[in-house]
DNA sequence: ATTCTCTCCGTACGGTGTACGAAATGATAT
DNA sequence: ATATCATTTCGTACACCGTACGGAGAGAAT
């Protein structure tokens, strides 16, 4: 980023390029990217190789120019992350017109969040300093309070709602993301790893510390996978919401 | 990480430094330093600077010693933070004999979560690779499931409630902390900062495409906090819970 | 034809994790 | 007492990272 760029600018600059409306200038040459090139080409190599592995001069190989080519375009890597969480969020199917009640609307916006992390697992090693906001984001965040509209539940707790939601969407994403980027990483299922492992943990772990979770060990190895995990805890928040909702009529 | 050292020894190694068992060697100079002095001051240079800053030769210096040293005890950064990360998880209260019924049990544990998060806020930005269990998360994970023990679950279902309720806290502690992060480093409250930021968003985005945020958008600036958030949150999640349990009776 | 603005990007800087091997320490064996 | 062996410490070096700076060239405006 510009040394003397403010934050501010560079958050306008930011703004700016989420939202699509910086002009191209009338004078030198033309420019020989788009940012969508750059952002779908940072994509696709966080998908590839993960978030820790993307670097500006891996982007730029990709796309056949210098690494500080990169520079015209955004004003730096944090700003390209934040790019490409809008646009992946973009992938969002519209759901402002979504049939069926509320809860199956939820449940609907809901699996978009899960299913759109699992396409791009990237998001869940994203850092906490984000704080802009795109289209894709905006866009999200309309077809999910639109979920809940015109059921007699105050703006505060249809803020509240979403951010319930979308809090356990990302919990229960990030658990499940583990999961297979660990299988990926270490080409053994999660069985196979912990057999591998078992015979140093019973040297020096004693068991007799830890009744209860053993006694649901089993059920851990048994257990039904992410997917099934992820749909229990979702009907677990959603008849919550439904308390709270029955409470109002 | 020894170049030689297979990920399962590296793991195995790590596994050990986690339960405390590697012994002193009887040759050579005695070790200057001990991995609990090493990880603690990680833990205060990551509670000062964030994880993103932490770095092993900074970790090195406030020890003073060499970076180098540091691979004398761990294998690597990666091990460093895991151990860090159950250090930290040491801290929770023991709840195992926690009184009250299964809600007020799993209040006392959800709450724990919130605030060793909010006491070393960069847990939120520990990457998704994280695969070695301390004692520090056996114990917390004893406590959690001894919170919903003998009420009627099954192993399956106690396993699930938990990974619902730590993956809820879990995402509901990142959206708090990024709020107290952003506004650390702006120097300016979230109010402040969308003040600023508001004319610019005003020149560009089309606020009639957002019908539903707009009409909540007052509700967000107005909202309860990120604590009122968690507790409105939890509330949901054990209403949804209770709703299982009741099923069961 | 000249000036101005922009794009591209090489170079350089300061930072990162960590492999390698040397020097020193100190226990063990002779 | 000396030699050998194992360990600790850590400097150096390597490969990588983000990005500031400024130069060369392209192309529009004057």
């Amino acid at each position: 980023m510009k040394s003397d760029e403010s934050p501010k600018a560079t958050s306008v600059r930011t703004f700016e390029l989420m939202w699509g409306v910086r002009e191209q200038s009338s004078r030198g040459p033309k420019q020989g990217l788009t940012i969508e090139a750059i952002v779908r080409t940072a994509i696709e190599l966080a998908d590839a190789e993960g978030l820790t592995a993307l670097s500006m001069r891996k982007v730029a190989e990709r796309l056949g120019v210098g690494a500080m080519t990169l520079y015209t375009y955004v004003p730096g890597k944090d700003e390209l992350i934040a790019l490409m969480i809008d646009a992946v969020m973009s992938e969002r199917p519209d759901r402002r017109d979504a049939e069926g009640d509320w809860r199956a609307r939820l449940e609907l916006v809901a699996r978009d969040g899960w299913d759109l992390c699992h396409r791009h697992m990237w998001l869940v090693d994203v850092g906490s300093e984000r704080n802009l906001v795109g289209p894709g984001q905006m866009d999200a965040y309309e077809s999910e309070l639109s979920a809940i509209a015109g059921i007699g539940l105050t703006p505060t707790e249809m803020v509240s709602v979403i951010s319930l939601v979308t809090g356990f969407v990302g919990g229960a994403v990030r658990g499940a993301v583990q999961v297979i980027q660990e299988e990926r990483r270490t080409g053994l299922t999660r069985d196979q790893w912990w057999e591998q492992i078992a015979p140093v943990f019973d040297k020096y772990i004693a068991y007799e510390r830890y009744p209860t979770v053993m006694s649901t060990g089993e059920a851990e190895s048994h257990a039904d996978g992410p997917k099934e995990a992820f749909e229990f805890g979702l009907a677990r928040v959603l008849d919550g919401i439904e308390v709270l909702i029955r409470s109002r009529r």
